[in-house]
DNA sequence: TCTGAAACGTTCAAACTCGAACAATGGTTG
DNA sequence: CAACCATTGTTCGAGTTTGAACGTTTCAGA
């Protein structure tokens, strides 16, 4: 039976079919992948992934270099690539990260993009209207542009006249992960994002049912994801009758670098006078942190603290493994490009389309097992 | 569902559609299926798996691989001409009306099916939970249908019961013009839906754009697009500083037919008392009645009463022509069916979509110029 | 330019899967 | 009632996929 399609390895064999999909979002997702890497993600030998990047180049799709493979190049001259067809429509997008949580999406727009003869010019930016700004000109500015897929910054009048500027250019224009607000006149822009309130909720259920009765929420507002998640669990424990003024709920954003383990000790000891056994936290990369924090403070996961994490990218390697709500980053990408492609096609007939996707939870060992009595040792307070 | 675990005796030939049927189910469930593991599964040799998978990969409905299938891929060559069989799926719909708004979004359906070999089963039903279930139930037992359309009544008890029985089904089912709400467990359902309260909102602001300051808001709440439409009144007459407790906003769901005279006095002359000289009225039906009113007592429109409709089916036919706000039907039905031959071809692994379409606004006569003077003679009460 | 490490390609074998050919069975039809 | 058809199962030779082993090629650093 087929696998989680994370980055985790492949517990069960592929079919070869599907290890040649793996294969081709990694490689959508990061540019280029190596064989090394690749055979052991997949949990196979390296002739084998050898073998998969020769069929993936003789069909065109890939082009092969020394150690690995790349999107396909211009400059390889292979017969193979004669096959390249021209492009419909050029799409660029502007992300926020090309390194966490957007590669995915990008893999998503490329896959898309390549079933309909599209091309992808992607720009890394930032968490700032600004600099989304200057991205989105100079995409413009050197390339001809028919459509853009963007993540704007839009806290603050700067995020809002970007959304005015962007809702007056010419080209259709997506939000991905974003929605825009209802009282920004920018009625023309579609987007496609997560359901990251329902996601939070279904966290919040499954905690529940594994027995946790006070379910904390640690998240970091200069995430735009976090007001949701947040939203998210506000509704899923007053629907479970959690009483909200005694439940744990801590934003990270204001805690400097250096004053985490003070805050996360914090958030523990919030954790033992509350009688909270679990943690649903915001994103991945501080949910990681949290365990690890847990684990040195001597507090059992999930044990006497169950935590689930959010984003699902790197939730699987921390020890142990952390539960995670997981978006569907790659449809995110694939819906975007639909939008455009379909914006672009059908014009202005076409209903400006608002879509929003649920995501997965992925259960694993962090968030199992009903939680032990409070008196447990493990959440004492710290030396 | 759980199926039994071995075949009963029974006619072979149904057998063995049954048995696809089952094939299918795993596929969309799990992504692939071993000939191995599913023979063994449902008791019959690999031959006869193998063979089924041939059938399937025919059709276009799976990719066949070495030890098994998978969903169809688009590194699968081998697949992709089959595609186009015709009438691949049977796709019901159960809609509340053949003859008010329903049929356009048939309309649209039955485009997008033609578009992808899909054929379209229709039965009209009623604004009636127990009705709507008679239908869907009619339409299960009488055809073989792979996914369903619906516009059921989520009032009450009785419409929560529908909606988690629908969620149940093991088809896809697509809520045309519903949205499931948030505290139902009914989280597979998918829909689409024309966002009635941005739709509402632009009447408000086209209105306030022609001059109006005083904006009621006419509905009838047995209708389940009117709290939408409340809602986007109410939001963009908030937006707009229009103070809501001066404001006209009623409701003609318990008013009795032959006292609709009277009750559009009453709104009449509380649009004098307050100074209203603009109404969104919803629906279009309830718009021409209002307008006809109007015209009845001397009440000009739009001099003094500018009139904006709701659906736009019939208000292009008042004297003068209304303007109404236009959901995009076609597209709802289009986007339906797309709905549900997307989750039949890529299973499980497909997130829940749920879209909300943007309406037009259709500017008539009834909303054109600005208002004149309150003092006017053609507000003047009744005689 | 040389060298060592890494990557690649070829060959072969093991394990598993496929499908043609043929047979059996039960239902349908003339 | 016999002939025909659809469906399913068995057998066995052919085919596919994967990995180990080993010789060859490539690349980066000294």
């Amino acid at each position: 039976m087929s696998p989680e399609k994370s980055p985790e390895p492949a517990a069960r064999s592929l079919f070869s079919l599907q290890r040649r999909e793996r294969l081709m979002e990694q490689l959508r997702a990061h540019g280029s992948v190596t064989v090394r890497g690749l055979a052991a993600e997949l949990g196979v030998s390296e002739l084998t992934i050898r073998r998969d990047v020769n069929i993936l180049a003789d069909a065109g799709l890939v082009s092969r270099v020394h150690g690995g493979a790349t999107l396909p190049s211009p400059l390889d001259r292979s017969a193979s690539l004669s096959r390249h067809q021209a492009n419909r429509y050029a799409i660029g997008m502007v992300v926020p990260s090309l390194d966490y949580y957007w590669p995915q999406v990008i893999s998503g727009a490329r896959a898309e993009a390549e079933d309909q003869q599209a091309r992808i010019v992607v720009r890394g930016s930032s968490y700032d209207a600004a600099d989304n700004r200057r991205q989105v000109q100079a995409l413009l500015d050197t390339q001809n542009i028919d459509g853009l897929i963007v993540a704007p910054d839009m806290r603050g009048e700067a995020g809002h006249e970007l959304l005015r500027w962007l809702n007056a250019l010419p080209i259709p224009v997506i939000l991905a992960e974003r929605r825009s607000p209802a009282d920004i006149p920018a009625h023309r822009l579609e987007w496609v994002a997560t359901d990251h309130a329902f996601g939070a909720g279904m966290a919040i259920r499954h905690l529940w049912q594994e027995g946790h009765r006070k379910i904390g929420c640690l998240t970091d507002s200069s995430s735009p994801t976090s007001s949701h998640v947040v939203r998210g669990w506000r509704q899923a424990i007053a629907a479970l009758r959690i009483p909200e003024e005694e439940s744990v709920s801590e934003d990270s954003a204001r805690v400097p670098a250096g004053e985490r383990t003070a805050h996360f000790d914090r958030v523990l000891e919030m954790c033992r006078d509350t009688g909270t056994s679990a943690m649903l936290v915001h994103s991945d990369t501080q949910a990681v942190a949290f365990v690890q924090h847990c684990v040195d403070r001597g507090v059992d996961v999930p044990g006497s603290m169950a935590v689930v994490g959010y984003d699902d990218e790197v939730a699987y390697l921390a020890e142990p493994a952390i539960s995670a709500v997981r978006p569907p980053k790659q449809y995110v990408g694939r819906v975007a490009v639909q939008l455009v492609t379909a914006r672009l096609a059908e014009g202005r007939k076409r209903p400006v389309h608002r879509i929003q996707l649920n995501p997965d939870l992925i259960v694993r060992e962090s968030s199992l097992g009903s939680p032990r009595a409070a008196a447990d040792a493990g959440l004492a307070s710290t030396t």
